[in-house]
DNA sequence: CGTGTCGCGTAC
DNA sequence: GACGTACGCGACACGG
């Protein structure tokens, strides 16, 4: 391959980061923006492009060639901002910090001295890069030279300048005289556009054709112009041509690219304040010579090759996976190819020519089989694009981040990239570098098949790779069965969830969000008249300034940004004004309505007509399951909107819902861990526990337990699971911190194996390092150890809360197990299972079978014999999720 | 200008 | 500072 040498205008990336960018300073209030832009331009084009050689090329300061060739040359020009000529030293700073080369030439301006060293590089066979805005450098494009636009993150080749001017690098020279340029004052022909140039320059085939037999130009309009025009096109090409012969020569041992000056550069960015900047020259610094793994990947694009392929990997007892959709949503995604990898290397089968229905009907034997372990990056959203395809991956599915969760829940970085480096000391390329990021991410469609496949291919053998250290790591810890036995096998659980999806009544909806937009308006009109002006109201600075300044109202909470509106701040104003009150109802409808009612029909699928949410297995630090798009696992449920909504989720036609949910499992979870005699006799005696606990914790009979006394000692319940302290407690309930601290003194005397419990899990947790559940989930919590009274008090919480909720999630996903394996027998009730909302699941179920499904659930459910408390399963059915739960 | 973060609010 | 686990919306701050 020829060695690359990337030539930057200066002047004009610096314009252009200049414009593109608003103004801002660092504290001493130097300007920063153009240096922020150049620079991040500077690391991007360094990493994208990977050139051996570079050259910052900067404009001379000195009289001007052209400007003696016409003294109106640019003239038109604004005189440079002062925020931007102030920034060009530093600018120069930062790229001889980078030991970057920099040319310039007296009197010559960037794009000569460009294109003199172009030439030279050009024939010595390099590859040359140019990287400036100057329409002027396409006349240097060729077979070796494409101009960057790095704006666009284009690359403009030779047919990229044909394509965008209507003729070649060679005639762009002649267009240019022609078109002049508004921008240097560049005459070019009056009234002669770009269309008309490319026309009248290809047929002519130059510009000095075209001048001297001007005569013979059909349109009279454009003939007249022409002839008009031929001083002025003669010198508007004098203007645009490109000096190629100055004397500098091309040195390039001198213009290599060698390590960057850190020391300098992280003054600089300190001095500059570029906080992101500092951060990846860091990184980049702490193992610069790790090398970028790259595994070779055959493409298998024929129907012969890929029949070859299945037989070849049949026998194999692991393979890695990975369907390559996009987007990467599994229901919806559309299929770009298959990456396989088996101990031999990786293939990727790309969807087309063959179609990918055809290939996945042709790897269907090797995914149906059953014989063997998969591995995998997301296994759970292949496994949902394949039952799309009505393809089911049967197998162990070793996930390797589900691997590396178990290993660690607290990381919340689970990447291919990270865990290749974590695991195997091994570089991969992550999704930002090959695809970039933010407006710029290109779709993986867009890449060239053989990238793609290297890519992915590269991908799923490192998944293959990374699967026996991690479960060696999982072995070592007592680990391995919590994955084997319960994660592994839940995963095609979920998947067959998120497959089935759920149905919601979108006429329904329709009709509750026409009600809701009346009631916000009239809600609305009342604000505002109650502010005496119209404001955003959804604006928490605008309204901060209505409560505090117009209506001096008492501010009380602060939050980093000013006064809280939140919802207890408010309901604290509205004892003394309206507007609080009707804001707070505002706020209620606008929330629902904007999360749920208005967007859950958006996210119904055109081809089910359900809703297929996606579970993660992999997020919650505790072990629980997450869920989004939409977000099942919170639908509301207290409010009277809130139940609309949840009524407007229903069964398939003909079929029933069928929701079971755990009576307070987390106590009852506590008071095994806890093994506190009274907490274990109050749930053996199947009674509500909160007036149990109310009636203990008052001293008075359970049918003296007053209602108040009951949300009190619920409250603590619930409490002493989230770590809650006295002023927690007090201001959940609005009493006193002082009486808190009473009922809890009071709950503790009660319960004292509680008390002994929490402070024992702590002090494990401390010993340990990490909070651990009743199957062996891990919780890191190193900050149990902070000399910071704040976080280590937080990480306490964490360790108690982490085990009770831990242990729950570990109790419901081997419930979840069970039932799916029992859903799948033969004669089992027709039923599926849709959602799972923590300690609850919902079915849909044929009617007839819902008796026998209830009893068989109940069962799966109940059965935790490693708790000794009686857990009790609710169950309810019904046409709609409000009516069964 | 685009994106990450924050405040807020929903669930268990 | 003070109650754990999530996700998502809209506004805002700030950086490329």
């Amino acid at each position: 391959m020829a060695e690359k040498l990337l030539l930057i205008d200066a002047s004009s990336s610096i314009f252009r980061a200049f414009y593109a960018l608003p103004s801002f300073a660092n504290a001493k209030g130097v300007p920063t923006n153009a240096t922020l832009g150049f620079t991040t331009m500077l690391q991007k084009l360094l990493r994208e492009t990977q050139p051996d050689y570079l050259v910052v090329v900067w404009d001379s300061p000195g009289p001007k060639r052209r400007v003696e060739l016409s003294p109106d040359y640019k003239a038109t020009r604004d005189a440079t901002p002062e925020d931007l000529r102030a920034q060009i030293p530093q600018i120069r700073e930062i790229v001889d910090a980078y030991r970057l080369a920099t040319r310039e030439f007296p009197g010559e301006e960037a794009d000569d001295v460009i294109a003199t060293l172009a030439r030279q590089a050009e024939a010595q066979q390099l590859e040359v890069l140019i990287v400036s805005g100057d329409k002027d450098l396409f006349q240097l494009v060729g077979p070796n030279v494409v101009v960057l636009d790095t704006d666009k993150d284009q690359r403009i080749g030779p047919k990229e300048v044909e394509e965008r001017f209507g003729v070649p690098p060679a005639q762009m020279l002649d267009l240019r005289a022609l078109t002049g340029d508004p921008s240097d004052n560049i005459p070019g022909v009056r009234g002669v556009g770009q269309k008309t140039a490319a026309k009248l320059i290809s047929e002519f085939g130059s510009l000095d054709a075209l001048l001297d037999r001007a005569d013979e130009i059909k349109a009279k309009g454009q003939r007249e112009k022409i002839v008009a025009g031929r001083e002025d096109a003669r010198l508007s090409r004098e203007l645009s041509r490109l000096r190629e012969d100055l004397p500098l020569p091309l040195v390039l041992d001198e213009l290599r690219i060698v390590e960057p000056d850190r020391e300098r550069l992280v003054a600089l960015f300190r001095e500059l304040e570029f906080k992101r900047l500092l951060d990846e020259l860091d990184a980049g610094a702490s193992d610069p010579e790790v090398e970028t793994l790259s595994v070779e990947t055959t493409l298998v694009a024929d129907e012969p090759a890929l029949r070859q392929l299945v037989q070849r990997l049949s026998g194999s007892a692991e393979l890695g996976l990975a369907l390559v959709i996009e987007p990467e949503e599994p229901m919806r995604g559309e299929l770009l190819g298959v990456a396989l990898a088996c101990e031999d290397g990786a293939s990727f089968v790309p969807a087309s020519p063959l179609g990918g229905d055809r290939a996945i009907e042709l790897l269907a034997p090797l995914f149906e089989s059953g014989r063997r372990t998969w591995a995998g990056y997301d296994l759970k959203r292949d496994c949902v694009a394949l039952l799309r395809r009505g393809v089911e991956l049967r197998g162990e599915l070793r996930d390797a981040p589900l691997a590396a969760y178990i290993a660690d829940s607290s990381q919340q970085v689970r990447n291919p990239e990270f865990l290749a480096r974590a695991y195997l000391g091994r570089q991969l390329p992550s999704d930002e570098e090959v695809l970039g990021r933010g407006a710029k991410r290109r779709a993986r469609s867009e890449l060239p098949e053989a990238e793609l496949a290297g890519f992915e291919g590269t991908r799923v053998a490192t998944a293959l790779a990374l699967l026996p250290a991690v479960q060696e790591q999982l072995l070592e810890r007592g680990q391995l069965e919590l994955f084997t036995e319960l994660e592994v096998p839940l995963l095609p659980v979920l998947a067959r969830m998120e497959h089935a999806g759920v149905r919601v009544d979108e006429a329904a909806l329709e009709t509750l969000s026409r009600e809701i937009e009346r009631d916000l308006g009239a809600h609305e009109r009342r604000v505002y008249e109650l502010a005496g002006e119209e404001f955003k109201i959804n604006s928490p600075k605008q309204l901060q300034q209505i409560l505090f300044e117009k209506l001096a109202l008492p501010a009380s909470k602060r939050t980093k940004t000013g006064f809280s509106t939140d919802e207890s701040v408010l309901e604290e104003l509205a004892l003394e004004h309206e507007l609080p009150r009707e804001l707070l109802s505002w706020r209620k409808l606008s929330k629902l309505r904007s999360t749920y009612v208005d967007t859950l029909p958006k996210l119904v699928h055109p081809e089910t007509g359900r809703l297929h949410c996606r579970f993660h297995q992999t997020v919650a630090a505790t072990g629980r399951l997450s869920a989004s798009n939409p977000n099942l696992q919170n639908i509301p449920v207290r409010t009277p909107v809130g139940q609309r909504i949840r009524a407007s989720f229903i069964p398939a036609e003909g079929r029933l819902l069928l929701s079971a949910d755990y009576s307070q499992i987390e106590l009852r979870i506590l008071a095994h861990l806890s093994r506190d005699e009274a907490l274990l006799a109050a749930f053996a005696r199947d009674e509500d526990i909160h007036v149990r606990t109310a009636s203990d914790v008052f001293g008075v009979a359970q049918d003296q337990v007053t209602p108040d006394q009951r949300s009190q000692t619920k409250a603590i319940n619930f409490g002493i699971i989230y770590g809650s302290s006295a002023f927690g407690i007090a201001r959940q309930l609005g009493i006193a911190q002082g009486d808190a601290a009473a009922l809890i003194k009071a709950y503790f005397e009660r319960y004292p194996g509680v008390r002994v419990f929490l402070d024992q899990a702590v002090a494990q947790a401390r010993e340990q390092g990490f909070a651990e559940t009743l199957q062996g989930r891990r919780r890191y919590l190193p900050d149990l150890h902070s000399r910071n009274r704040v976080l280590r008090s937080a990480a306490e919480r964490m360790a108690t809360n982490s085990v009770i909720q831990g242990t729950a999630a570990d109790v419901i996903k081997r419930a979840m197990i069970r039932l799916d394996a029992d859903l799948r027998a033969d004669r089992a009730p027709r039923a599926s299972m849709i959602l799972q909302v923590h300690d609850e699941l919902v079915f849909e179920v044929v009617p007839e079978d819902a008796d026998a499904l209830a009893e068989r659930v109940r069962d799966r459910m109940q059965d935790v014999p490693e708790v000794s408390v009686p857990i009790r399963v609710h169950l309810g059915r019904g046409q709609n999720w409000l009516e069964a739960h």
